[in-house]
DNA sequence: GCCGATCAGGCAACGGCTTTCCCGGCGGTG
DNA sequence: CACCGCCGGGAAAGCCGTTGCCTGATCGGC
């Protein structure tokens, strides 16, 4: 690998000026030794090591994040909003999948703090484990504590800026919906219970639906297409009478769909389904999936931002508005 | 920032003992110096810096990959391959979206050559334009003399080690099928034309149909939903009597299959949708999408094993098969 | 009791780059 | 013509770890 010292020997000037002229330095050069230095920066095929680098001055370009699965179309859409302020502000992003395992998680904040990034983004929603919730605190307080620009999404119990789904929200839009249009036996086909947003929107949903939740009614699963088909069939058989089935995301609403096509069961003429998200594919389905709209690419970029900006001395926080869109896989319950 | 001078200082020994404390180094330290020493690494939280190390110690960790754009579907399922590797041997991956400008490519290389990544890892359709490919190419042979790595997925033209998706032998597949089910007037929905990915499988098609496709039955749009759902629209316009429509990833299929729904054109009665990849989608639409089959995840594993394997010496290249998958898109052409 | 072997720990060089500070030379001015 | 100031260029000091080599001490053996 050549190095500044190498192409500075070649152009026969210093490694000081060599430097300088590939940096753009503010202290002037004379054109005939920067013509020298390019000549001999594109004849080795310098690039500087920027590891050095960053050792050498204090400036630091690259950003981290943490979310569950860039593969999961939910964090695809957000990791998409996050890329294009980083790219857009000429920051490189370090992407770190924790498959929701919290542990992971508190490994690669130290790792991305080791990397002496600019800014962790922690996107994807926070555990109900308070051992984990403080073992995580401390690793990004000893982080921000360094400069380290810390933002969160959807995750209201840390610190640092952070930026809100109103997933409450959503879910009493949801519910409310559904109550009018006399629906009173739902059944829910639920994320993982450690997970701050499966009890929100499960939270909300009940607000809507004006009562609690009866947990017979209420089925655990993966936040996937596998878990909301496996769930709707337990559910199906363990609740009669039925007319609702309310998936917290899309992708097990599309699983619902799917095992509902294919116990026959008509939508939602018998049973009415809605997803929670708007994924791309909810649109695509048949029916197409009446659920609850999160800017989910704009919270990656609200995020981005936040975490790029100027810290404020306090930390903000943007709440993003959930939405109902109506589609066709939610009718009146059957009479 | 805590350095190691600072643990060294509080542990009362040199930053040399430090060090190998906390790296496990075979040299023996006295049990009393390694307390403390580790008591001091708590109290800071000391996180030795990832750059200083990089510098001090020619062992590169970290991966980079470059792909069209991560938050589609396809690139997710391929990086979803490609990360579990990469965890599995402890490495970090830094993702870079080209968003399918060849010079964006371009500096990624440089950039990642910077951050002295131990791989890199070219995922995605090449280009048809040779000047783009001489450049890149050229910049990938500059990475790959300082001992570099080099992997490439799905790009034929380039040098370094190689995963194929069978590109060519799906799109015969493909097209054999609709041939045997009596299909002679097909219309393409291709992907950008720039693409290598896109002639692949249009040359495939061709050979599988028996016939060299008109130019007239071919539109070229963006490999997306929306693409899809135009290029249907001017190919229903512009061919009469189609009875087939291939197109040539599944988001574009699914863009097709909306189309037609939203004009009441039965599929597959009037006519007939294919796609390409198997994306989990496809079997979520109705009608579900017949499709070829590629192991996206596997071809990123693939890839990423061949990065970080020793190397062979010459480059090895490693075809992964295509295969038909029939749904309810496709049924014979009408009499 | 003395010498050599052994061992734990520290010194210091090194990795590649940036940047401050210094120096020599030039031009301008009195 | 002499002096001062300015300007372009270079030497060198870091930035933060790692590690080869050296030292001082301890221990064993004779």
């Amino acid at each position: 690998m050549a190095t500044l010292a190498d192409v500075a020997r070649r152009a026969g000037v210093s490694p000081a000026t060599a430097s300088r002229v590939i940096n753009g330095s503010s202290k002037p050069v004379a054109d005939e030794l920067r013509e020298r230095v390019l000549k001999a920066v594109a004849e080795l095929r310098y690039v500087p090591n920027a590891h050095a680098q960053l050792l050498a001055r204090p400036q630091r370009s690259v950003v981290g994040v943490l979310v569950h699965d860039v593969s999961d179309p939910y964090f695809a859409e957000v990791t998409r909003g996050l890329q294009r302020v980083a790219t857009e502000r000429g920051r490189l992003v370090i992407i770190c999948n924790s498959y929701r395992d919290p542990e992971r998680e508190v490994e690669y904040v130290d790792l991305l703090r080791a990397q002496q990034v600019a800014a962790i983004v922690l996107a994807g929603s926070g555990y109900h484990d308070d051992t984990v919730n403080a073992l995580l605190d401390e690793r990004l307080a000893a982080y921000a504590a360094t400069g380290g620009r810390v933002a969160v999404i959807g995750r209201h119990r840390h610190r640092g800026d952070a930026v809100l789904p109103a997933n409450e929200e959503g879910g009493r839009l949801l519910g409310a919906e559904l109550r009018r249009l006399g629906h009173r036996t739902v059944g829910v086909l639920a994320g993982p219970r450690t997970l701050t947003t499966t009890s929100d929107r499960l939270a909300g949903l009940a607000a809507g639906l004006g009562g609690p939740l009866p947990e017979a009614r209420i089925r655990y699963a993966d936040f996937t297409r596998d878990g909301g088909s496996r769930a709707t069939a337990e559910l199906l058989d363990a609740v009669p009478g039925l007319t609702a089935i309310v998936a917290l995301n899309d992708s097990m609403g599309v699983g619902a769909l799917n095992l509902l096509r294919a116990r026959g069961v008509r939508v939602p003429g018998q049973v009415s389904v809605v997803g929670f998200d708007d994924m791309p594919i909810a649109a695509d389905v048949t029916p197409a999936l009446t659920t609850v709209r999160l800017p989910l690419a704009e919270l990656g970029a609200r995020a981005m931002t936040l975490a790029l900006d100027a810290p404020d001395g306090r930390d903000r926080v943007e709440a993003l508005p959930a939405a109902l869109v109506h589609r066709d896989s939610l009718g009146p319950a059957p009479a």
